[in-house]
DNA sequence: TTTCATGTTCAGCA
DNA sequence: GTGCTGAACATGAA
C-alpha cells in the first residue's frame, strides 16, 4: 500500500500516539529492514528518548529525535505502523519501540522491503537515495521542469522517486486517467497546457486521498483505483480497462479516455 | 503449484 | 546523462 497518501496517514498516526512519549526499551525482532545500519545504533539514538516533530518526504516518514537527529522509515510494499498494548504484539513486527505504561509502536513489515534508520544528516540521506521533491510540496515550474526534460514514459517518470518523491504504481495510474493522458506518452512532448493538468489532477488525486485515509475503498467512485482488474471497467467511459506493462509494473489505463 | 503483488536498487545495455 | 529491461530482495494471497 504505501505510497505517499498512506504514509502521510502513518505520520498522522504516529502524531496521535507514540509522539513525546519516553522510549525504554527498542527491540529489533528482525535486523533485516535496519537496512545494514546496526541495532545498536538504533537503540542508542532512541533509547531514554522521545520523538517530535514527524514529517515526510515522499514516502519517507521521519521524525526528530530529541537531540540526536532522526528516525527515518520507509515501509516497502507492506509496511505500517501499530500502537497497542503489550499482550497484542502484531504479528510481522519487525521493530519494537516501547514506551511508558505498556504502550508500545510497532514498526510492522511481513515482507520486509521497508527500512527503519536512525539518521543525523537528513539532507545527506535524502540526497544519497535521490529522493526528490515531494509530490504535495514541489511548485508548478520545478513540476514542468523535471518532467519536460524527460524522454521515457510518463507512468516511468511519475515512480521515478528523484523527479517527484511519493508517487507509487496506484497514484501514478490514477493521476495519468482522471489527467486524460495516456501512460506511455512523453513527459518532453506534452503541451504546457496538459503539463499543467496533470500536476493539478497530482495534487488533487493526492490531496483527496489523504482525506478519505488512503483507503481504496473510500475512493470517489469516478476513480479509476476501483477497476484494477483485467476486464474491469473505465467509470468514465465504460469501455474496457487495458493492463501493459511499464517500467516492470503492471499500468491499468483506458485508452479511450486516455490519449 | 504457480503467479502476482501497491517498492527500491543494481547491473547491463542502447 | 537518460532510460529501458530483468533480476533480486521476502512473504502472503489468490
Amino acid at each position: 500500500m504505501p505510497e505517499l497518501p498512506d504514509v502521510e496517514c502513518f505520520r498522522c498516526y504516529l502524531a496521535s500516539t507514540a509522539l513525546h512519549k519516553t522510549i525504554r526499551r527498542v527491540e529489533v525482532t528482525d535486523t533485516r529492514v535496519l537496512d545494514g545500519s546496526a541495532d545498536k545504533d538504533l537503540r542508542e539514538t532512541l533509547e531514554g528518548a522521545r520523538l517530535h516533530r514527524p514529517w515526510r518526504q515522499g514516502k519517507w516518514l521521519f521524525a526528530r529525535v530529541a537531540g540526536d537527529g532522526h528516525l527515518a522509515m520507509h515501509f516497502g510494499m507492506t509496511g505500517r505502523l501499530e500502537y497497542f498494548r503489550a499482550d497484542g504484539i502484531p504479528r510481522h513486527a519487525r521493530v519494537l519501540l516501547w514506551l511508558q505504561g505498556g504502550w508500545c509502536l510497532a514498526y510492522v513489515c511481513p515482507r520486509m522491503f521497508g527500512r527503519v534508520v536512525p539518521v543525523k544528516d537528513v539532507e545527506g540521506f535524502l540526497a544519497e537515495r535521490r529522493v526528490g521533491p515531494d509530490a504535495m510540496e514541489v511548485d508548478r515550474e520545478e513540476f514542468s521542469r523535471q518532467f519536460g526534460s524527460r524522454r521515457g514514459a510518463v507512468k516511468g517518470t511519475f515512480m521515478n522517486q528523484s523527479v517527484v518523491a511519493g508517487l507509487g504504481n496506484i497514484y501514478a495510474d490514477e493521476t495519468l486517467f482522471q489527467a486524460g493522458v495516456h501512460p506511455k506518452a512523453q513527459p518532453s512532448r506534452l503541451s504546457d497546457k496538459r503539463m499543467g493538468r496533470l500536476y493539478s489532477v497530482m495534487r488533487r488525486v493526492l490531496r483527496t486521498a489523504i482525506q478519505r485515509g488512503a483507503d481504496a475503498r473510500d475512493m470517489p467512485r469516478s476513480w479509476l483505483i476501483h477497476s484494477r482488474d483485467v476486464g474491469g471497467e473505465c467509470p468514465r467511459c465504460g469501455g474496457r480497462v487495458r493492463r501493459v506493462s511499464i517500467a516492470q509494473r503492471s499500468t491499468y489505463y483506458c485508452p479511450n479516455c486516455q490519449r
